[in-house]
DNA sequence: TGCTTTTCTAAGCTTTTGCTTAGAAAAAGG
DNA sequence: CCTTTTTCTAAGCAAAAGCTTAGAAAAGCA
């Protein structure tokens, strides 16, 4: 009936996701996208409609890359307060050891976007009710176990900590390594 | 000798200042700043070389802004936890209540170009040692009146508030009121 | 008043931006 | 194998980007 695309939307999607990344919003141009995607201005607009529809797709995509590669070991059945510690000190390294010190693409976007475009806030909405939810999993597992005091506010702690996730992706980018470990070293005390 | 400028320089470095923070760099034109700052690209460029400068010299102005216009209230001789909790509340209305939610323009900054350039990331850096070092002056302040314990690391506290207010500056962008005070209500638990 | 120096206005420069289009190439069904 | 439908390449579009320049206007000093 027809031809077939000769690349993976999938695929050429995630190389554009770390375009964005790496470059944000506004300094990431189509041609770069074009050279790093690997497939013609023509297939980009066909495919994904405009730069900002493309945007909007690489943050969801980008939400999935980092349920893989970032928060597994929080989504593992039965996660608790040792996971989220854990993790929160991997986070640090995660978040300052990546190629130039990117940060989080979605906090990035934050700062540099904001509430300016509903559909672009949307998915960043969406991004953070997901972190939110996973804490609040591993809190209330921990409550469960014993963990934590049966009469904690959950819903308040997870928001807490969904706050010191994003003050982490702001700091990681700038601050001292010293700074960065001081920051989750305080982060569960509360916690309890 | 010569003829004089039309126009105060401070005055309009602060309306790109404001430029800057309603729109972030990239997105912001030379020739909306030659518009907001009621100048003439030959004189934007006279006085400030370029637009890079421009935007470091409105870094700058906002440092001395935000002394006077946000942390007034820390800044004071002798001020202590109470007023720390204070700010924590009201900044959570000052960085939402702004106009378009514009948060706070060194974290949007950090958002958005994190460490690329040196002589910006310089900048990010001096304004957040500021904040850190005013808060370890509240710290001490509190300290010496009794109300943290002699033994506490309170450079660990004040690195750890800088963290609290940078997620705070993402937040409020786009969470919810409840979200921002929950983050609010834990933050202060730890320093004892 | 004339001279010098600087600032101003307004136009224009080159490059890059996001996006489109004409026509060649390829895949599948008849 | 030929037609249909879609994808591809490569060129091109208008608008906007950052920055510069030529010449008029103004201010101080002789």
């Amino acid at each position: 009936m027809s031809r077939n695309k000769a690349f993976n939307e999938e695929i050429v999607l995630e190389k554009a996701m770390q375009v964005f990344w790496d470059n944000g919003y506004e300094a990431t141009s189509v041609r770069l996208l074009e050279k790093e995607m690997g497939i013609n201005q023509f297939s980009i607009y066909a495919t994904f409609a405009n730069k900002k529809k493309l945007f909007v797709e690489s943050l969801k995509k980008y939400r999935e890359y980092a349920k893989i590669n970032r928060f597994n070991p929080l989504l593992k059945e039965g996660a608790k307060l040792k996971d989220l510690e854990n993790f929160l000190h991997n986070f640090t390294f995660a978040v300052r050891l990546g190629k130039n010190q990117r940060g989080c693409l979605v906090v990035n976007t934050t700062g540099e976007l904001g509430a300016k475009d509903s559909e672009i806030v949307d998915e960043l909405r969406n991004y953070y009710s997901f972190i939110k939810e996973m804490i609040l999993q591993v809190l209330q597992n921990s409550a469960n176990a014993g963990e934590i005091s049966g009469s904690a506010d959950l819903d308040k702690y997870s928001n807490y900590l969904l706050g010191i996730m994003q003050g982490l992706s702001v700091g990681a980018k700038v601050l001292t390594e010293k700074q960065v470990e001081d920051i989750v070293s305080m982060a569960l005390l509360n916690i309890k």
